[in-house]
DNA sequence: ACAAATCCGTTGTTTTTCCAACAGAAAAGG
DNA sequence: CCTTTTCTGTTGGAAAAACAACGGATTTGT
């Protein structure tokens, strides 16, 4: 567990917790960890979810299939992001969507009671985890939102434009690169491929932006 | 407050929490209220917000009208719910949407860092209080997902029909009333009006359903 | 290094949505 | 009760997206 703590003390759900004290508190949460190799299923559609899971390395999509196989890629989780969190809920069912690997993964499994149930004695910064994982739920319910305020575009272009302009804000450059190929972004935005690779064309092509691969700089108008 | 108890008693966030409990829990959390007429503006993009809020009664919108004028209704929050959460990470910046009444209704305020802070000796049903705060959290991020799984259809035809088949799923039964009209419907959606009203006539001219205003009945096919 | 698979841009056609406009029905307000 | 406003369904034309198909470039795997 020990090779973790320099990742996790980087992470909203750890920061302001010291290296030994998350060390213990890995063990009072009883944590474990697994590994996924690139394209293999975390969780699937159906299954039962006991843990909260912090994703310490690589990338997962949370997607859905339905009836007609269309793939939607309904949100993604970088590393320090936790998920799971919406079936820990007693009686909340099943879980709704698939969780896969876009990338070679490692994923920290801990035991949810325990991390609501507090344990003063043993754990000092029980409280301070406590917030932690309240403002981690919180980003993610916020990045929830945002997710949906692309989609609510009404056209390719602007959904593209409204996404590319938050994740060049998010990262602060108009030079930023993306976490998502072609099809990837196309399912995420909810549109299809070859439009919206067209849309993005017509865009360079007016000048808004350039881009190479994932990589994309945005221009001034 | 005391009017408020039987209400919060049958709330996720203080299920499991006695009548006194409560009434001694709304003290330390320094609880407030505030009445908004329908149509009235709770909160505006770019306020600060320093509480947790819980709709007691009526039905707020959390809504955004982008550069161009269109309205989006991003979610609808009931009552019992939460808001405002994602907010009260510290440097989170201001409210990006705006938070209007779609009914007359009633809104709690409480002081988040009293809910998050520990008083064991104040409190014996403090560590109870965060579970439930935990659970509220998830299921809102559930409810944020599966309108993501709405928006994601491709088009309104199938919108629809994944809106109101979880909605029959959720209140448990093929008749059921939506807490929209058609304009409300329509922005939940992210579609033009015209064309889901057009949508939603050729649905019940194939016989997939019945409605008279926002009473819905799913047939079997 | 080579074969296979994936990724990406491009194009033309079909389908769907958007938009504007209107009229009847229903609701709200005085 | 009457007037005004909102709500809903309906339409036709304009615009956009979806879809299918293809070739070249790149990547992957062996």
């Amino acid at each position: 567990m020990k090779q973790y703590v320099s990742l996790l003390k980087r992470t909203k759900l750890f920061s302001g917790v010291g290296d030994n004290d998350i060390l213990s508190m890995l063990d009072c949460l009883k944590a474990t960890v697994r590994h996924y190799i690139k394209g293999e299923y975390a969780f699937r559609q159906g299954e039962y979810i006991h843990d909260l899971m912090i994703l310490a390395a690589g990338r997962l999509h949370i997607q859905k299939e339905d009836y007609w196989g269309n793939l939607n890629i309904l949100n993604e989780i970088r590393p320090g992001e936790i998920f799971g969190e919406a079936y820990i809920v007693p009686n909340s069912g099943t879980l709704m969507n698939d969780v896969i690997a876009a990338e070679a993964s490692t994923v920290l499994f801990f035991d949810m009671e325990r991390i609501l149930t507090v344990c003063p004695a043993a754990c000092p910064f029980h409280t301070q985890l406590i917030k932690n994982m309240f403002y981690t739920i919180s980003d993610k319910n916020k990045s929830l939102v945002q997710k949906i305020s692309y989609m609510s575009q009404r056209s390719t272009r602007e959904k593209l434009l409204s996404y590319l302009s938050d994740e060049a804000k998010r990262q602060n450059s108009s030079s930023f690169s993306i976490p998502f190929n072609r099809q990837q972004l196309a399912d995420f935005l909810s549109v299809d491929r070859s439009a919206m690779s067209n849309e993005l064309c017509k865009l360079r092509d007016e000048g808004m932006l350039d881009f190479h691969k994932s990589e994309f700089t945005l221009h001034e108008m």
